[in-house]
Formats: structure tokens, sequence, C-alpha cells
DNA sequence: CTCCACTTTTCTGTATACATAATACATAGA
DNA sequence: TCTATGTATTATGTATACAGAAAAGTGGAG
């Protein structure tokens, strides 16, 4: 019984609010793996509750997508394919370019300040060797972006979408040859957003997603063979 | 009491499930309204389940946005503003545009021939007068689209934006004078999907949206301002 | 040794019980 | 009459109990 979740009880929220961050959290950090079943009386003592709040919360995961359903026997959590991710991908490239296009529209003098800091807190971020730190400020930066579009259901998606594929999210920012492009793309992006140049904009967010697909696919693969060679 | 919900109870699904299913339709049908408060014992003895398959239902429904709750106080129908409406309508846009996009690149010869039936069928519902057959030829129509796209996620994102607006869908079906632009709308969405012309088909998937939102918003304005009338 | 039937265990699905927060109501005081 | 405080009611949050379906284990026959 070596997994112990890190429960965020400070917080005062329903135990299954709690429940789930937890869980979530879990999954997307890959401490929950895919495929790995979920069960109800194991995680309830796990986490020092009633089977209740763990419903609930499951229910919700399962709605997000995170979890998938087996009639009778469970809740297990989602397996990722390569077929899912470019499904995610490919609405995800049509959302960031939306955002970016509202982004040019309704943006205030602050936030875009505000971006070229991010930006530049992200340029930072590359020279040190914390894939955490830089992973924050990337997200950051998109934060900013997706805010100042002031769509809160896009939020909401955007976020959804992000975090079906957080588990790669080391993926690209690892990848230090490609730090200088990252960099350039974040500042493609700001500079046409700063000029509101909706065109320019989405083209350079479609790309930028197009570059993540790129890095995320290869490691898709390299898990699948390596996964393979272990069966042999 | 007057409320009874239809219970699909020959399902043979957890109850959750039908829980679930009962509710969504019931708010997006109207019969439960933007703001009515869903009160578990209550609920529980209309629908003649225990309090637990109805918690578990509204969990889904909360993540889902039809619902919102409100601590130590429970699950209330989400209530329609202007701006929520809009915010739904913008990401709809792009999302039905990409989809357009992608059904220009994937769609077989068979589903194009099923989409030109689909337009005719349509227009033959509008020559009836019964609005439920022309929702319904219309959301054949659309499925049509979205399904040949073959990207699982954008069909469940779509389904799921579509359904926030459910309550309005008649509004736009039932003004007659526009009958005649929406089998237009849809003959062009048609052509240039057939034609393989993917800016042609964004442009008109956009205009689609454009127009239902028009129709919609003037009519939410309507109800508001009868709604305040009421009050004096 | 293998396969099949049967028992046992395990886990989900559902109902119910109990505790507590929130609200409504009523009564007393100013 | 209005306000405030205490009480009663109501509904949620959580835990637990019970029934039944799968899955796993067991034993016997071939």
């Amino acid at each position: 019984m070596g997994e112990q979740f890190q429960i965020d009880m400070n917080e005062f929220l329903p135990l299954r609010d709690v429940v789930f961050n937890t869980l979530r959290k879990a999954i997307l950090t890959g401490q929950l793996k895919p495929g790995e079943r979920l069960m109800e009386v194991h995680l309830a003592n796990q986490l020092g509750v009633s089977r209740t709040p763990i419903r609930e919360a499951i229910r919700k995961l399962e709605l997000e997508g995170l979890v998938i359903m087996i009639p009778r026997r469970g809740a297990e959590v989602a397996r990722i394919t390569e077929k899912s991710l470019k499904d995610v991908l490919e609405v995800r490239r049509a959302l960031d370019a939306l955002s970016v296009e509202l982004a040019c529209d309704r943006i205030t003098e602050e936030d875009t300040e505000r971006l070229l800091t991010a930006c530049h807190e992200f340029e930072q971020a590359t020279k040190g060797k914390d894939a955490a730190v830089i992973a924050k400020a990337d997200v950051a930066l998109h934060d900013i972006i997706v805010e100042a579009t002031g769509n809160q259901r896009l939020m909401q998606m955007v976020n959804n979408l992000s975090e079906q594929m957080y588990r790669y999210r080391f993926v690209y920012i690892k990848e230090e040859s490609r730090h200088d492009n990252l960099i350039a793309e974040h500042r493609e992006i700001y500079e046409s957003i700063a000029r509101r140049d909706k065109a320019r904009a989405a083209k350079a967010a479609k790309l930028h997603i197009d570059n993540q697909e790129k890095s995320i696919i290869r490691q898709i693969r390299l898990e699948n063979e390596s996964r393979l060679n272990k069966r042999l």
C-alpha cells in the first residue's frame, strides 16, 4: 500500500469535492495509472471517509472523461489512446485559435502588459532547468489569454481539454532543443494580440498546438513501443 | 404536485443514469425552471427511488452546467443569462466551423448523400407546421455533420453546448418567415461540404449560428421584459 | 492434469439512518 | 411595531446496512 494521496484537508469544502480534487490530481499526475481500477472501499479507507463522497466524486470524474464506468464493475482510470489525444488536440486547436482572436478584440492594456511580462518570465524559466517551474510559467501565460476573452464557458472548456493531456505536459517542456521555438511562438502570439491582428494570432496559436502535438504523439509512440517490448 | 416526470423505466441502466436522463430532460424541456430548487427527498419520492441515485445524478448535472450547487443548500436549475448564452454560442460557432471543416476532409460519399437527403427532409418538415418534427429534422442534419468528423470528443462537446440552449430550440424554428433562410443556409452548408470547400463551409456554419443567436437573444429579451412587467 | 459445477468472496448498487448546518417561525423585549 | 433571540423544522452531508451480481477460488469428475 505504498500509494498515499496528498489530501488538501485544510480546505473546508464538502468531502466529495476534496475527494474529487484529490483523485483528479492523482490521475493527472499519473499516480493513478490508465486502466487502474478505482475501488470504493479501498479509496474510502485510504482517504478516511465513507463510500458516499467517493462515489459522488467518481460521478464527476466520469463526466469529465477522466474515468470510465463499467456497469457492475466500477470505475477505472481512462486510457489515453493516440486517437483520443488527437481528438482532444483537434478541438483544442480550434478553441485556442478562438481564444487569441477574442483576446485581440477584448484584452485590456493592463493585461497586454501582463502577457508581455509572462512571456519574459517564461523565457527566464527556461534558463533554469526545473520543468515544473517552466510548466507553471507556460500555464500562467495561457491563462492570461483565455481570461482576457471574458468567456467563462470557454475558460472552463479549455481548462478541461488541457487536463486531458496534463500527463504529457512535461514532454514538450523537457525538450530543451525546442525551448527557443517555444519562446518564439509565445512571442509571436503576444505580438499579434498586442497588434490586434486576429488572423496572425490564430495562425500562431494553431502552430503552437501543432508543435505540442508532434512532441506528445512521439512520446506516446515511444511508450507504446516499450510497453510492447515488455510484453515479449 | 402537478409535475410528474416521464421516466424511461424500460431501460435497464443503473438508477442514477435513469434519474440523470430524467432530470436532464426535465430541465431541457423547461419542466424544471431556471432557479428552481432540486430537493433530494422530494425528487426521491416523486421518482420512487432513494436519495442516493438522485444525488449522484445531480453531481453529473452539476458538471454539465445544468444545475449549480450552493453549499449546504443543495442544487438549483442553472439560470440562463444573456451573457452565458452568448458565451455558449461563441464557443459553439467555433466548434461548428471546425465540424464542417473536418467534414470537408473526412465525409464519405455515402454520408454526403445522407446529408443531402437530410436537407430535403428538413425542407419537407418546414412545410408541415409541427415544430417538433422540424426541430428533429434539424438535429438529424447537424448530427450527420459532426459524426462525419469522426471526432468523438468534438461530438460530445457540441452536443453538450447544444443542450445548453435546448430550451430555446423552438424559438428560431417557429419563425416561419425564417424557414426559407434556414433551408438556404443548410443548402449552402451541404454544397460547400460536398465540394470540400472548407472556407466556404466555415463561413456558412458561422452565419447559421449568428442567425440563431439573433432569434434567441431577441426571445430572451422578450422574456425578461415580461418578467419585469409581472413584477410591477 | 484439465475442465466444469459449485461455493465463497468481493464489490457495486441502492436504501436508510444519523448528525449538523441553514432556515423559518414564534415569542419576548424595547 | 419592529427587532432580536431561541426553538423547531427542514434539507443536506456523511456513514452504514443490506441485497445481488461478478469474479475468484475450490473440489470433484473425467
